[in-house]
DNA sequence: CTCGATCCCTGGACGC
DNA sequence: TGCGTCCAGGGATCGA
């Protein structure tokens, strides 16, 4: 499941394997999970692709603007854009000689001007692909928050202790932060010894302080590992990630902590599991509001 | 505004 | 072996 360590680890192989190439044509298939399939096919034939960055869980494929002139006519739009792809659950993008055999739930292919495919593999399309011309791009990047491995220290504590919402939530929330995911969010809390369900404004300064800290590491440490496989993620050169070997929380239900021995548990938190251990990371006092027993009192 | 629940989708695990 | 059921989860959307 691609999270920040996983799209950079795809982001970095795609620019040293893709970054300079020109896009000759497009094939799609289904198209359900692409903002506007037609602006694909109109607008990419002939861009080259200048070099790919990740933002948030999302690639940013920057494209320079087009020289043909016969489109430029018709449509008007012949500037620099890019090609924002995110990679779901399930998303795989990466170059094949076009020759080789395509994998089933192949989507997208981009023919590139050395022989080599670009293609676009994912079961179950929660991924997202779209055509953004510059000021589009602009406006969507405005909604997501900060990014982990960027954000000071001050800044990561005000948008954590100014919300209500429960910590893993908020780590969750890409409009608080950009680019973490379930896995390392379980991890940078394990590390941090502070439970899912607490609160944003339970958080001392002190602990925002850590939860930053060892979030970055984590993150840090995932990247040089290429990221954590756990199911089916492979990176642009269709090799697996190597980090699901360090997890401490995330996966490990009923396994023991591998601080104190303690059974890890699973709840879930947000919609999603969450892995925890319960003697490190202790629990708010009051996880749910309880239901009363008999009629509520006024006053 | 804030926050939680629901749904989308497919493959894999599991029970019978 | 095969069928049904459940679960994985990022994010859009809806409703309280």
């Amino acid at each position: 499941m691609p999270e920040l360590p996983e799209v950079e680890t795809v982001a970095r192989g795609l620019q040293k394997s893709v970054a300079g190439r020109r896009i000759l044509s497009v094939r799609m298939g289904k198209t359900d999970f692409i903002d506007d399939p037609a602006a694909l096919e109109q607008q990419l034939p002939g861009r080259q692709i200048e070099n790919v960055e990740r933002y948030g869980k999302f690639m940013l494929l920057r494209l320079s603007a087009r020289t043909d002139t016969a489109a430029d006519s018709e449509n008007g739009e012949v500037g620099a854009a890019s090609l924002l792809v995110h990679l779901g659950m399930t998303g795989q993008l990466a170059p094949y000689a076009a020759a080789q055999p395509y994998a089933k739930h192949t989507h997208v292919w981009l023919a590139l001007d050395d022989g080599r495919e670009l293609r676009y593999t994912d079961p179950r399309r929660f991924g997202r692909i779209a055509y953004l011309s510059g000021a589009l791009l602009a406006e969507e990047l405005t909604a997501f928050g900060a990014d982990p491995l960027l954000v000071s220290t001050e800044e990561f504590a005000s948008r954590i202790r100014s919300r209500n919402a429960q910590i893993k939530a908020l780590l969750l929330d890409q409009s608080v932060l950009r680019g973490v995911g379930n896995i390392y969010a379980d991890e940078s809390l394990w590390r941090a010894r502070i439970h899912p369900m607490r609160r944003g404004t339970e958080l001392s300064t002190k602990q925002a302080q850590v939860l930053r800290r060892v979030l970055q590491d984590v993150l840090r440490k995932a990247i040089l590992a290429r990221g954590s496989s756990i199911s089916d993620f492979l990176d642009a050169e269709g090799q697996p990630g190597e980090y699901q070997r360090h997890h401490r929380a995330y996966g490990r239900e009923g396994k023991r902590c591998y601080r104190c021995g303690a059974a890890i548990r699973r709840v879930i938190v947000a919609g999603r599991s969450s892995y925890f251990c319960p003697k490190c990371q202790p629990a708010p006092r009051l996880p749910k509001q309880r239901k009363r027993r008999g009629p509520a009192r006024n006053g």
